[in-house]
DNA sequence: CCGGATTACCTGTCCGAACAGTAAAAGGTC
DNA sequence: GACCTTTTACTGTTCGGACAGGTAATCCGG
């Protein structure tokens, strides 16, 4: 142990250089551990490469949406990818200004405004779509079809537990 | 498909009700998307655990550093959980606003601070391993011994995949 | 000793995420 | 129609995370 106080002065710990992320939590909680880790490298993968193309981690889900459904209200694509309307607005207010998204007002409900994906973003979406296969590439490797078939039933099924859990938590 | 401009004047989309997180993206990029999906809702149920006490998700990992390893530098806890440096030092002043943390000048480096947790912190300790314990117990279920392990390897190869990614991508 | 690099910390900025609260519009009931 | 609830969008605030800078202290080569 050794931890308490007082009984070190000098700044620099003596030993402990630095070599995993979490070695000190690691003890409880593997499993927590490796799924913070993954999902910590993996989103700063897809965040260096979303920034090539000018985008930000969580825009480029907006604009898939609306790539391939079509126009979209606010709260539809909140729900579509289970966020937050105070985001969304955000987000959707941000790709407006950069011109990858045009708002129209709804006729149907004056509430409501149209979301739509400008012709200039189109060009962007091959590149989504490339560098989405660069992080699938980067997370799979050379890892054969049934392995990458029994991670995913790994993850699906971490993520069954989880969303139960979370599902739990509000009752 | 069915998508493009102008086809469609009504706002509200016909069918198309909400039904996973990630329906379009699913397409490409299944392992990506799983990992996505399972990180959220990992860390959407962390955050909730660590609100009720007092914490916010981060802050978690500061304190358990501190309370294993004693004393540190600010630049020590950012190697260790392998952080920014600007985040640390925000996070560590909201700790020591919080009355978790206490900076005591470092005697070595004028330029370094001790950051040391206080004994009011000590009451967050079990609490906090209770919460990891939880999370943990959230994400197994009740898998057996050997499944666990299995899934923990999955992880840990896709851990190793994304880290070599991230390494070419500096190069 | 002196001067240039490095280190440790801080600040400002911008982003997504979460929570609370507001206002306007729409839907339903009496 | 009047009344109440729900829905939709927005704003404000606070947090972590990332990046670009800025300062003082430290270290190291000459």
């Amino acid at each position: 142990m050794a931890e308490s106080t007082s009984s070190n002065d000098s700044c620099p710990p003596a030993g402990t250089s630095g070599a995993a992320a979490l070695p000190a939590a690691a003890g409880g909680g593997p499993i927590s551990h490796a799924i913070f880790r993954v999902a910590r490298t993996h989103r700063m993968i897809a965040g260096h490469l979303l920034r090539r193309v000018g985008l930000h981690p969580g825009q480029e889900l907006v604009m898939m949406q609306l790539w391939e459904l079509g126009p979209q209200r606010q709260i539809d694509l909140v729900r579509l990818l289970d966020s937050d309307a105070a985001t969304m607005t955000r987000t959707v207010r941000r790709l407006e200004h950069a011109g990858f998204v045009r708002r129209s007002p709804c006729a149907d409900d004056k509430r409501a405004s149209r979301i739509e994906a400008t012709a200039a973003s189109q060009a962007l979406r091959k590149e989504v779509e490339q560098l989405w296969r660069q992080l699938e590439d980067a997370t799979v490797g050379d890892t054969t079809d049934d392995e990458q078939a029994a991670a995913l039933r790994t993850l699906e099924d971490i993520e069954r537990r989880l969303t139960d859990a979370a599902a739990r938590l509000g009752s």
